[in-house]
DNA sequence: ATGTCACTAGCTTAGTGA
């Protein structure tokens, strides 16, 4: 990257032991200086910080155990560390051993507060993890407002897999989503409540639909059939937003390989450009 | 063509989550 050019990436890896040679040869490739990454699906001394240092990064991590998980990798600067965000609601069986998941991370890297986030799936509409979804978005709206109110100027990057799908145009088929999470009204309301408390999505004027996604379903030979959804996002504070001058979103990163080859995350990394 | 993947416990497979 030229000097003046900050590029910041997001990207739900599905499990970091599984694919960190791939991940970290992505950061080579892609000039990425600072990468969020979700779903690392291990525990912080499971992490493998090695080879990401080998490669000029150093990184954090949050990871209590085998589900979730959050890091946040950069080579400029990670100030700051804060796991978890104010009033993040729990999750457990019950009251007594529920406790905040691994599922949102910041640090300060070049000046910018980036966030990793982690969204809850939400599973099914009469589940209980969907009413913790749409508490955690709740939660984090009020938290993220509260930023911008102590300091409207700051560079705020909120980034990561937010399971909801916008718009109808995010995902392959909407009939194929009737009844399903991750496209209800109330899912989408709490994404919008996101960009009315000044927090805008930077990627989607360079990646304009339909049929563009960041995430195909494993199952189903759904890449190859173009049946996607858009989920992941990068939304930017004001001042933020106003220093993009790129966004793409890495299809190539989510191609499955020759037969033989490990497998390709079911996410694209989804990235952009600051001027600096 | 019974074409998803990755985790765990404690197994050579089932259960869970996505």
């Amino acid at each position: 990257m030229p000097a003046d050019v900050l590029r910041l990436a997001t990207w739900n890896v599905n499990s970091i032991r599984a694919r960190v040679d791939r991940v970290v040869d992505w950061l080579r490739r892609g000039d990425v200086d600072v990468l969020a990454m979700q779903e690392t699906k291990c525990a912080d001394d499971q992490f493998p910080t090695m080879p990401f240092l080998e490669a000029g990064y150093e990184v954090v991590h949050c990871g209590f155990n085998q589900w979730n998980g959050v890091a946040i990798a950069s080579r400029v600067g990670l100030d700051n560390v804060e796991v978890g965000f104010e009033g993040q609601p729990s999750w457990g069986k019950d009251g007594t051993d529920a406790k905040a998941e691994a599922r949102a991370l910041a640090a300060t890297c070049a000046g910018v507060r980036v966030w990793s986030l982690y969204v809850p799936n939400g599973r099914t509409l009469a589940d209980p993890h969907y009413q913790y979804k749409l508490e955690w978005l709740a939660a984090l709206r009020n938290t993220a407002e509260q930023w911008l109110r102590d300091d409207p100027q700051q560079p705020i990057a909120l980034v990561g897999d937010w399971n909801i799908a916008p718009t109808d145009e995010d995902v392959w088929d909407m009939a194929a989503f009737a009844g399903a999470t991750h496209v209800s009204e109330p899912e989408r309301d709490a994404f919008n409540a996101m960009i009315d408390a000044k927090f805008t999505d930077v990627v989607r004027p360079y990646t304009a639909g339909p049929g563009v996604y960041t995430y195909w379903d494993y199952t189903q030979l759904a890449f190859q059939k173009r049946r996607g959804m858009r989920i992941d996002f990068i939304l930017g504070s004001p001042e933020l937003a106003a220093r993009v001058t790129h966004a793409e979103i890495v299809k190539d990163e989510r191609r499955p390989g020759k037969k033989g080859d490990p497998a390709p995350s079911d996410h694209a990394p989804v990235l952009v450009d600051l001027s600096r």
